[in-house]
RNA sequence: GGGCGGAUAGCUCAGUUGGGAGAGCGCAGCCCUUACAAGGCUGAGGUCACAGGUUCGAUCCCUGUUCCGCCUACCA
C-alpha cells in the first residue's frame, strides 16, 4: 500500500490512472450492463484547434455526466471525434506552403489534399491528447473524423437524397464571398461588426441636363456597377424623376430612376443607388423590377475591380478604388458632402476579411421544410433545451431560416457528388443542364451517354457533415448495432454560439434521416470569459490556458472550479483564485483521507455489505451519515437537472464543513479502536469519494485505491463502483446534533471574541433550556469538551452562572465561561450589548409584523405560527442577555 | 431596429414554487491543537442598481428608468 504524502501532488498520479482506466476498457460501454443506455456525442473540436477554456468546460461537464451515469449503472457511450474544419485547416496548410514559396495551385489538387492529410496526421491529434489530460472518459476505440470513410459515405448519401427530393438545388445569386479565403460563406459564417465609416453623398446628373439627383452610399466604388437609382414611389420630392435616367458619372452608362417601396424616404436623400451585383438589398430591388435590372459585376473574387469597372479602375483593390472614385468625383464637383456614419460590416468568421457580396453559382439546401419539423420537436418537448431561455433564440432563427449555401470553393472537404456533362448531346441532357448527382462517379452521362464528365470542383460546408454527426458517427447509413442501441443520444452539451451552426442543423438532419430526434436534451452552457467579463481572445491577450491551469493546480481542482462556476444561464468570469481555492479543497480531502487511513490502519476495510443498522452508532455517527445521505440526494437531484454548481457546492460543504470540521474532530474524542467510529469514518470517506469522483476523477481514484478493502476486491476502480443513491435520513440526529453545535459554538464565540488563547482549557457551565437538551448534552459531553477545548463542563437545567463569567445565549442553551482574572468585564459587556442590539432589531421587526392584523389573517397559519415562536424565543433571549449584563455590572461595581 | 441576459459583501458568484439573504477569495483578531498553515477558531462587512405597482409581506412577480454584456437584422 502506498503511503499518502502530507500534501496532494497530482504529478504522475493523473497519467497513471488515466492509462489504467483506458487499459481496463472502462470507457467502453459495458456490454454486461442491463441499465439504461446513455450516450453523448462530443462536439467535435477542429483539428486545427488547441484546448481552450470553452473546450475544457464543455468536456468537464460531459465527463461529469458520463461518469455519474456510468457509476449509476447506465450503459454509457461517450463518443469522441474531430472535425476537419475545411476553411481553417486549408488556411493553415496554405500558410505553410506560402512559407515554402509554394501555393496550392502549383501543387495539384491531389497533392494538396495529400499534404493536408499529412498535416492532420502530424498535428491534428493534438487536441485529442489535451482532452485526455482533462480526464475525459470517451470511448477512444470509437473515435471518428468528419472526413473518414464512413462519415464521407453518410455525407454523400444525404446529399444525393436531398437532391433527389429537390431540397438541394443550384442557383446563381448573391452570396457572401470572402476575397481572402476565396470561397462562398453561408449567412452564419459572416460576423457583423459595427464600424465607423463614411456616408458619401454623390450627385448623379440627369441625362437631360435638367439637374441632378443625390444618392448617399457607404460604398462609393460600387457606383461603377450601378444599374438604377431607386426612390420611394410615394416620395413627392421625386415624383417627377421616376422614369427619367441619369448619366452615371465616371461611366458611359445611362441608368433609370425607378420606384421601389423598400426605399426609406427619411434616410439620406431618399434616393438610393442600386448595385444589384454587390448588395443584397439592391439584388432584391433589381429582381422586383420588370424587366429585371442588369447585374454588373465590378468587383472580382480577389476583391479587386474587374474590367467592367472601366479601364481606369480595373485591377485596383476595392478600397484603393474607393479613394480614386471619390477623388475623381470631387474633381467633377459631384460630391455633395461626406458624413461620419457607423454601420455594421460583414467579416469572414475565419479570417476577418470584409466579405463581398458576389453573384455566383452555388449549391443550396432548402431548409424550411426541415425546419418546420425541427421547431415542432422543441415545441412539443421531444427535445428539451436547457436552460429554457435559449428556446426563444432557437425558434427565432428557425422560423426565419433562409436557404443554406453549402458549396465552398476550397479543396479540403467533402467534394460535391455532382458531375457536369460536357457534351449535352440531347434534349434530356440539356433539360438537366447536364447536371448529374450520384453516389459514385457515373461512367457515362446517364442522359446522353457522353463520356466527358467533369466533377464539381467544390466541397461542402464543414457544418454539412457536422449536422450528421449524431448518426453518422454511429455507423449510418449502415444499420449498425450502435445506431440501434445509442440513437437518439441522451444529451448534447454545447455552447450557445453554435446553436444555429450545429444544434439546429443536427435536429433537422436527424429528423429527416433517422425519423427521430438526435438527442433528448440540449444543455447549453456558459461562455468562459476573463475576470473582467471580456471574451477571451488571442488579440486581447487575456486568454487563460487550461493546460497551464492543470499544470499549476492539478486537473481535479481545475475541473471542480469549472463545475462550480457552471451556473445555468450565466457566463463564467474565470478567476484563477477560485482554482487555487479548490486546490485547497483537493488537499483537504487528501488530508482527511490520511487521517482516516491512519486511524483505521489496523482495520482498513469496510465490512462487506456494510449495514448501518448493524452498529450501535452514537449521535455523531448518526448525524454525519444523515448528512451524507442528504448530500447524495442533493447531488443526484442537481445532476439530473444539470445544476453542476449546486452539486459541486453541496459536496464541498459536506466534505469540508461537516465531515472534516465536525465529524472528524468528534471522532478524535473516541478511542481509535472503536469499531463503529472506524467504520463510519471509512464509510463516509469512501462514499464521499464516490460522490466526488465525477468531478475530481484522479484524486478520488488515488485515495480510493489506497483505502479500499484488500480482501474483498469486488471492484477494481472507483470509476466502476456504484454512485451513492438515496440513503435514509436521521432527522432526529440532525436536530439533536444542533444542540451540541450550539454549545460548542457558544464557547468558541466567547473564546474568539474575548481573545482567549485556544490552548487555554476552560471551565464551562452550560444551562440547558429543556430536559431533552439536557439529556443530549450529558450523553455527548465528551464531544463538546473536545471541540470547545473545555477542561470541565457543568451541565444542568438550573446551573447558576458564576460571578464574572462570559455568557453566550443560544436557543437551546446558555453557556457560561468563568474567566477569573482573565475577564475584561467591559469587553464582555460590549459583546453582550452588541448581541442584544441585534436581537432587539429582530424583535422590533417581528413585533410590527405580528401586530399587523392583515398579516395574522392572511398569511398561512404555519407562517404566523413560525414567526410567533421566533418572536417568543427572541424575547426570552433578550431577557437573558439583559440579565447577564446586569450581573456583570454588579461584578464590576464590587471590584 | 428587434430580442435576450445581467446589476446581491471589497472581489468572483449562489439564492428552485414571495415569509428579514449565503459561499469562496480577500480583510481583522487569536492559534504551528499529533489529517491538513494549501490549516483551525472567531469576527467585521449588504437601503439585494433606481422609481413605481401587486401583496398582509417583494432580492424574488409586474411596469418604467439608468448602466453593462450578448445575440440578431438588407436603412443605402
Amino acid at each position: 500500500m502506498l503511503e499518502l504524502r502530507k500534501s496532494y501532488n497530482p504529478k504522475g498520479i493523473e497519467e497513471k490512472w488515466y492509462e489504467y482506466w483506458v487499459s481496463k476498457g472502462y470507457f467502453k460501454p459495458d456490454s454486461d450492463s442491463r441499465g439504461n443506455t446513455y450516450c453523448i456525442v462530443i462536439p467535435p473540436p477542429n483539428i486545427t484547434g488547441s484546448l481552450h477554456m470553452g473546450h475544457a468546460l464543455n468536456m468537464t461537464l460531459q465527463d461529469i455526466l458520463c461518469r455519474w451515469k456510468r457509476m449509476s449503472g447506465d450503459k454509457v457511450l461517450w463518443l469522441p471525434g474531430t472535425d476537419h474544419a475545411g476553411i481553417a485547416t486549408q488556411n493553415v496548410v496554405e500558410k505553410q506552403l506560402t512559407a515554402e514559396g509554394l501555393d496550392r495551385h502549383k501543387l495539384d489538387r491531389d497533392a494538396f489534399i495529400e499534404r493536408v492529410w499529412k498535416w492532420r496526421t502530424e498535428y491534428g491529434g493534438k487536441i485529442i491528447h489535451q482532452l485526455k489530460r482533462l480526464g475525459a472518459s470517451c470511448d477512444w476505440s470509437r473515435e471518428r473524423f468528419t472526413l473518414d470513410e464512413g462519415l464521407s459515405r453518410a455525407v454523400i448519401e444525404v446529399f444525393v437524397r436531398l437532391y433527389e427530393e429537390g431540397l438541394i438545388y443550384r442557383d446563381n445569386r448573391l452570396i457572401n464571398w470572402c476575397p481572402r479565403c476565396h470561397t462562398a460563406l453561408s449567412d452564419l459564417e459572416v460576423e457583423h461588426e459595427e464600424l465607423e465609416g463614411k456616408l458619401t453623398y454623390i450627385k448623379y446628373p440627369l441625362s437631360n441636363g435638367s439637374g441632378h439627383i443625390t444618392v448617399a452610399t457607404t460604398r462609393p466604388e460600387t457606383m461603377l456597377g450601378d444599374t438604377a437609382v431607386a426612390v420611394h414611389p410615394d416620395d413627392s420630392r421625386y415624383k417627377d424623376f421616376i422614369g427619367k435616367t441619369v448619366a452615371l458619372p465616371l461611366t458611359q452608362r445611362k441608368i433609370p430612376i425607378i420606384p421601389d417601396a423598400a426605399v426609406d424616404s427619411s434616410f439620406g436623400t431618399g434616393a438610393v443607388k442600386v448595385t444589384p451585383a454587390h448588395d443584397f438589398n439592391d439584388e432584391a430591388i433589381a429582381k422586383r423590377q420588370s424587366p429585371a435590372l442588369e447585374f454588373i459585376t465590378v468587383i472580382g473574387k480577389d476583391g479587386s475591380m474587374t474590367e467592367d469597372a472601366g479601364s481606369r479602375y480595373a485591377g485596383l483593390d476595392r478600397y484603393e478604388c474607393r479613394k480614386l472614385v471619390i477623388k475623381d468625383l470631387k474633381e467633377r464637383g459631384l460630391i455633395e458632402k461626406e458624413q461620419r456614419y457607423t454601420h455594421a460590416i460583414g467579416h469572414c468568421y475565419r479570417c476577418k476579411t470584409v466579405i463581398e457580396p458576389l453573384l455566383t453559382l452555388q449549391w443550396y439546401v432548402n431548409v424550411q421544410p426541415l425546419a418546420k419539423e425541427a421547431i415542432r420537436m422543441v415545441r412539443e418537448e421531444k427535445i428539451r433545451i436547457i436552460p429554457k431561455s435559449w428556446e426563444n433564440t432557437y425558434f427565432a432563427w428557425m422560423e426565419n431560416i433562409r436557404d443554406w449555401c453549402i458549396s465552398r470553393q476550397i479543396w479540403w472537404g467533402h467534394r460535391i457528388p455532382a458531375w457536369y456533362c460536357q457534351k449535352m448531346q440531347n434534349a434530356k441532357c440539356k433539360m438537366q443542364n447536364g447536371v448529374i448527382v450520384s453516389r459514385v462517379m457515373p461512367p457515362v452521362c446517364p442522359y446522353c451517354g457522353s463520356e466527358e464528365l467533369v466533377q464539381d470542383e467544390d466541397v461542402l460546408d464543414t457544418w454539412f457533415s457536422s449536422a450528421l454527426w449524431p448518426f453518422s458517427t454511429l455507423g449510418w447509413p449502415d444499420k449498425t448495432n450502435d445506431l440501434k442501441t445509442f440513437y437518439p443520444t441522451s444529451v448534447l452539451v454545447t455552447g450557445f454560439d453554435i446553436i444555429f451552426f450545429w444544434v439546429a442543423r443536427m435536429i433537422m438532419m436527424g429528423l429527416k434521416f433517422m425519423g427521430e430526434v438526435p438527442f433528448r436534451d440540449v444543455y447549453i452552457h456558459a461562455l468562459v470569459r476573463d475576470v473582467k467579463g471580456q471574451k477571451m481572445s488571442k488579440s486581447k491577450g487575456n486568454v487563460v490556458d487550461p493546460l497551464t491551469m492543470m499544470d499549476r493546480y492539478g486537473t481535479d481542482a481545475f475541473r471542480f472550479t469549472l463545475a462550480a462556476f457552471a451556473a445555468q444561464g450565466r457566463d463564467i468570469r474565470f478567476s484563477e483564485e477560485r482554482v487555487e481555492g479548490y486546490r485547497h479543497f483537493v488537499n483537504k480531502l487528501w488530508n482527511a483521507a490520511r487521517f482516516v487511513k491512519q486511524s483505521t490502519e489496523h482495520r482498513i476495510q469496510i465490512p462487506e455489505n456494510f449495514q448501518l443498522s448493524t452498529f450501535n452508532f452514537q449521535l455523531p455517527e448518526r448525524w454525519i451519515l444523515s448528512r451524507l445521505a442528504a448530500t447524495a440526494d442533493d447531488m443526484n437531484r442537481a445532476l439530473e437537472e444539470y445544476r453542476f454548481n449546486d452539486a459541486a457546492s453541496s459536496v464541498y460543504q459536506f466534505v469540508w464543513h461537516e465531515f472534516c470540521d465536525w465529524y472528524i474532530e468528534m471522532a478524535k474524542s473516541e478511542p481509535v479502536t472503536s469499531e463503529s467510529v472506524m467504520s463510519c469514518l471509512l464509510y463516509t470517506l469512501e462514499t464521499s469519494l464516490r460522490l466526488l469522483h465525477p468531478f475530481m476523477p484522479y484524486v478520488t481514484e488515488e485515495i480510493w485505491q489506497n483505502i479500499k478493502s484488500e480482501e474483498s476486491e469486488v471492484k477494481e476502480s472507483i470509476m466502476i463502483s456504484d454512485y451513492p443513491k438515496s440513503m435514509p435520513r436521521d432527522y432526529q440526529a440532525e436536530e439533536d446534533m444542533s444542540c451540541i453545535m450550539e454549545a460548542v459554538m457558544g464557547i468558541r464565540s466567547i473564546r474568539g471574541e474575548l481573545n482567549i488563547s485556544p490552548s487555554l482549557e476552560l471551565n464551562v457551565s452550560i444551562k440547558t433550556l429543556s430536559d431533552i437538551t439536557d439529556k443530549i448534552l450529558r450523553k455527548n459531553l465528551q464531544y463538546v469538551k473536545r471541540l470547545a477545548k473545555a477542561a470541565e463542563i457543568k451541565i444542568g437545567r438550573n446551573v447558576r452562572k458564576i460571578e464574572g463569567s462570559a455568557v453566550s445565549v443560544k436557543n437551546s442553551v446558555e453557556v457560561y465561561v468563568p474567566l477569573k482574572g482573565l475577564l475584561n468585564i467591559d469587553a464582555e459587556i460590549d459583546r453582550l450589548k452588541k448581541d442584544g442590539a441585534r436581537v432587539e432589531e429582530s424583535i422590533a421587526f417581528l413585533n410590527k409584523k405580528l401586530l399587523n392584523e392583515d398579516f395574522l389573517q392572511r398569511a398561512p397559519e404555519e407562517v404566523v405560527e413560525k414567526e410567533k415562536t421566533r418572536y417568543n424565543e427572541l424575547v426570552r433571549k433578550k431577557e437573558r442577555i439583559v440579565e447577564s449584563i446586569k450581573k456583570l455590572k454588579e461584578v464590576e461595581v464590587k471590584e
